[in-house]
DNA sequence: CGGTAAATGGAGGGGGCCGTCCACTTACGC
DNA sequence: GCGTAAGTGGACGGCCCCCTCCATTTACCG
């Protein structure tokens, strides 16, 4: 029995090694094909049995948030470098560029972040951290009077997911409908084109809202 | 044997009910399920055998084509009244609008139409003569001013894929982001609005502009 | 009314995926 | 080296879906 009943007694070495074959065939097997790839594919790719697959990752969504833990720490770092950037605007344009194109490249991706998981802790806690990220950013190119003053923070999950609409379907023609898309949107979401909107769609991101504020006491 | 090989010998009486019970079914199944509904499913609500409905249609495929057969027709209503329009800016709003929100309310409808049938020719043709309709409101809206001179044909498939993205899930959460999505849209689709674009998506709408001219010699 | 062919429903074979179990293998500590 | 426990792979039962076959029922026509 391990001394920690959370932490997992050290694996030895070749579980280790298959536990990364694993991860890495399933990164390439979501990233293709999406989430709902067998698993017995993804074993097959990492050349271990099924069983083994089953031992390290107990359930398919907890090697779903695996997955995907460090293309959130990928996220983050987008976030994080757009709150460097002295031009509101141009972190925001950033941010949803650099987010989208990672989205088509990764068919699994989008799946993964609206999937609204119960799962891991810590990923809750990385993906909160990144949307407070964002609502920063948005707060910031608001006040610059760039991006229209309606603009509201579930306008980004909607535009994930119309950009997840789009990129369904792998492909060149994929990566273009994304850049047209987003370019589009883009431009919509600046102050002057701002026109009449219909309410803002209720995707549960108020709670942002309701953070954001102590945070913001310390910002510039 | 019947008098014509390709035309179905005219059906028993209770073979016609049973073949509407299906097609109301499977409509049913389709706009709330979603095209991937098994297709016992849809003859358990149908209240007949699989066989049945094995007999009526083959294929899934041919199901499917029957079923959203006269939900092109709509759509081709839709696009007609709109040519009856003299406001060429609403009329392309119009259709726009009442199409996306038809995708809201059928969740089998996107994926119907954005799908390469290969499938019935009769669907084929309406579906053709619908992109007609709407390579000519597009002309009409481009002439007068209101639409960006660089909007494409294929645009209008981009945006019927965002809005399939952004109405994946049923619910009224997907009504408000349809709305929102489509408002955002024909914002940026205004001439006033327009920045620098990407190039549009390669969708395989190319063969309309080759179509249209002739028919357009005769337009008013 | 009765014969007949159309029509029907449910059983069942085939295939895929899931998740588990178990007999065998292998790394690690001594 | 060697004992042991962790690790492994593949087989297997369960489930769901597809589609076909066939014995039975039912509408239509004379």
């Amino acid at each position: 029995m391990p001394a920690h009943p959370s932490q997992i007694a050290p694996l030895r070495a070749d579980a280790l090694h298959n536990r990364e074959r694993i991860l890495r065939a399933a990164r390439e097997a979501f990233a293709t094909r999406g989430l709902e790839v067998p698993m017995a594919a993804i074993a097959r790719r990492a050349g271990v049995g099924v069983a083994t697959l089953y031992r390290r990752f107990p359930s398919r969504e907890s090697l779903i948030t695996e997955v995907f833990a460090d293309q959130l720490a990928v996220c983050a770092a987008v976030v994080d470098e757009a709150l460097a950037d002295p031009d509101p605007w141009r972190a925001f344009r950033t941010v949803v560029e650099k987010v989208c194109s990672m989205q088509v490249a990764d068919r699994g991706f989008t799946a993964a972040f609206l999937t609204e998981f119960s799962g891991a802790v810590d990923f809750e806690q990385a993906r909160t951290c990144a949307e407070q990220g964002l609502a920063e950013i948005v707060r910031r190119a608001k006040a610059e009077g760039t991006l229209r003053a309606d603009f509201d923070l579930a306008d980004l999950i909607l535009l994930l997911k119309a950009n997840q609409g789009v990129s369904a379907d792998t492909g060149d023609a994929a990566a273009a409908a994304s850049r047209r898309l987003v370019a589009y949107l883009l431009q919509s979401f600046r102050a002057e084109s701002a026109g009449p909107l219909p309410s803002p769609p209720p995707f549960g991101l108020e709670h942002i809202y309701d953070l954001t504020p102590e945070r913001q006491a310390a910002s510039p």
